[in-house]
DNA sequence: CTGAAAGCGCTTACAG
DNA sequence: CTGAAAGCGCTTACAG
């Protein structure tokens, strides 16, 4: 028995298939009586409208395309999940593309996206030099930036947490317990919030007449292995430093994991601090202090941002962006005696 | 500029439709020459194909739905991203659904993705008694049951890991140890892996003629902060339980913050376990024992076997069950002494 | 090897 | 209020 179509529910019904996209779509101007008739046809053959020939049709698919880095990394999955219950109250579905910080697949996906037509795209990209995304920035699908943005994208808002007041807070937060010896494992220089940590981290520091050397600067990739290695060689270093820093939660992780194998103390022999927060951040002795963004808020705000750009047909400017807040916890500590 | 359309580039390079057609899907028997020309004009124009006429015309999407009950459950974060990749390399797009344990919520979802005309569906089921999915499975797009299933789905196959081994290798451990209070912070009933955990837990004390009293039984809803009632409940008792199970990951994190917060040593004072393994509980001191489900496997191995179900156009029997593992760490000590 | 034509399942001016 | 007809952008027998 074959899926039953409009066709169908009108011979059903004895009506005309304009009258029964009518009743489907809640157009005025159609008889009570036929508008019953209908319903009844629907009901009996058990009509499930077509999404697609509609989409095509209409030049719509209701449909959101999310592409970010890393869906194992807790905040995109915080950011996914209110941009997918933004999307769904609007009554849009999200197709998901994990683009796992590979320029390659990312641009593999938006095409994917493209093809498949949806309405409008939330993009995380893998890094912010990236001129062969500013083609489908340019074209006609809206596209809102979330979290991290491209070189030259004038043209697409981006919604992202400023962290460079919280970050030179914490800094503040490490020198006032004595600190002089700061160490930061960064993110890549090549995402804008890699680079924007590492320089508020730098500025911060250097405001107080503090200088970190290059030793003291390790990159990692925003996963967590790459912040194991970057605590493995700070801790192998000859003079180590006396607080590091992770740029994102990933990395701590990793950093706080090799900061376990090795045995050393937090924060008697050595302050930790992150970026991003985490619920577990909060279990471990010491909890962690860390700098938390307002992850919920930025997935529902580039969401309902996209959204009002499909229905407006143009492009707005992205919200300002909004704080991220040091959140002061026991993992900093003063530094030990004799160090600095 | 209108979007470029096959007649477009047909136009364009002095062929027919048909003949764009077939080099687009690289078809055999089109002229070298002609090729050429359909190639450069595609070019030239930056043809990009629509996907929703293709899909209309052809009756396949190239698209799985994946409704789970919750993204921020890093298990199902991780299943996620482990179905994501094989649907990717296949040639599939996922479309996203967060049923947040609700069974409306979940329904709608199928609808969309249905009318959306999915290839296929992912479903990790908010309850198992669920007649009007039946309904769905029975229709004609392939379904695969993730981690969860319904009662009296014969038709579907179901890809889960068995957690009962590990469950009751956990009670073994934890006698041994000296325990005889065993309580446990149980998901739903009805789920499938709630009450297997829970009916795991009970037969292994039971054979080991240790009857657990009701007031140890707490039931959860798998959320963190059902996990932080149930905990402080069991703490309030007149006679607490020695060591605490909690079902899954989520309760774990709410149940480890009440402890936190009342201040009780683990494994001094209460020994504690929990099913799912997540990195963070080796930072925590002690590091949390915990049931380990092979993760990435279970969605490889069911988006993999959703996927043959399409091509073949028939219906498989899923895979024999993996097993769950349990971790032995340091969060299960000796019971006190004149405790038992 | 190639093209004209039908058709996938909808919606929407248009005419009445 | 209602229906006949065109058309959204593809693909695919069919005939040559």
């Amino acid at each position: 028995m074959r899926t039953p179509t409009v066709k169908d529910v009108a011979r059903e019904a004895g009506v005309s298939t304009a009258t029964v996209s009518r009743v489907l779509s809640g157009k005025e101007g159609v008889s009570e009586d036929k508008r019953l008739r209908v319903l009844a046809a629907i009901e009996r053959l058990g009509y499930r409208p077509n999404a697609v020939a509609r989409s095509l049709r209409v030049e719509s698919t209701r449909t959101l395309g999310l592409v970010i880095s890393n869906v194992t990394n807790p905040f995109f999955t915080e950011v996914a999940r209110a941009v997918e219950d933004e999307a769904a109250r609007e009554g849009y579905s999200l197709i998901l593309g994990n683009a796992d910080e590979d320029p390659a697949k990312e641009e593999l996906y938006l095409n994917v996206l493209l093809q498949k037509q949806v309405d409008g795209i939330l993009l995380s990209p893998a890094r912010s030099d990236a001129p062969h995304l500013l083609k489908v920035v340019e074209g006609k699908v809206p596209v809102v930036f979330l979290d991290r943005s491209i070189d030259g994208a004038a043209g697409a808002p981006v919604v992202r947490a400023d962290g460079r007041g919280a970050v030179d807070s914490l800094v503040e937060h490490l020198i006032e317990l004595g600190h002089r010896r700061l160490a930061i494992i960064s993110g890549p220089r090549e995402i804008i919030s890699g680079r924007e940590r590492l320089e508020a981290f730098l500025n911060a520091a250097g405001r107080r007449n503090i200088r970190i050397p290059d030793e003291y600067i390790k990159f990692g990739n925003f996963r967590r292995s790459s912040g194991f290695e970057a605590m493995r060689k700070l801790l192998a270093l000859a003079e180590p430093p006396t607080a590091v820093f992770a740029a994102n939660n990933l990395m701590a992780l990793g950093a706080l994991q090799a900061l376990e194998e090795a045995g050393v103390r937090i924060p008697q022999e050595i302050s930790f601090a992150s970026f991003d927060d985490v619920p577990w951040f909060g279990l471990l002795k010491p909890p962690i202090t860390a700098i938390a963004q307002p992850t919920r808020a930025l997935g529902a705000s580039a969401a309902s941002l996209l959204i009002e750009m499909i229905r407006e047909c143009r492009s707005t400017k992205g919200p300002e962006p909004m704080e991220a807040q040091l959140v002061i916890r026991g993992s900093c500590g003063p530094v030990r005696e004799g160090v600095r």
